[in-house]
DNA sequence: AGGATGACGTGCA
DNA sequence: TTGCACGCCATCC
């Protein structure tokens, strides 16, 4: 993934590197952020290819619409994600986020 | 060039 | 209320 080739899954880094700490927000929002909103699955695909690219992703700061780490399997190390949420003060209990609707970000 | 896939969302039974 | 099935659109094979 070169940084010249800005598509979508670009797009969905940089709004998903706006995300503040102590804050989440879900696949849907932010593909209704980049106008396609009925494409959450592709952002979700695009978290999934942060894995090779040199921009830092707070991946584990995204998760579904339910608040669920849907996702943290898929990383490295799931258990580091959820740490990672907890390091900034975001209750994760089995896979889902507690207080969802207060660390929600919307947009 | 075409077909299959997916870290989701919403609707319906 | 919980569970199942369909749709969506960019990317990959």
């Amino acid at each position: 993934m070169k940084p010249e080739t800005y598509s979508f899954i670009m797009q969905v880094f940089d709004l998903a590197r706006l995300i503040p700490e102590g804050r989440v927000t879900t696949y849907g929002t932010i593909a209704r952020a980049l106008g396609s909103a009925k494409s959450a699955r592709l952002v979700g695909k695009a978290m999934n290819h942060s894995h090779g690219t040199i921009y830092k992703v707070p991946a584990h700061r995204v998760v579904n619409g339910s608040g669920l780490l849907t996702g943290k399997f898929h990383l490295t190390d799931p258990d580091q994600m959820q740490s990672l949420l907890e390091a900034e003060g975001i209750t994760v209990k089995d896979n889902q986020v507690q207080y969802f609707k207060k660390v929600f970000c919307p947009p």
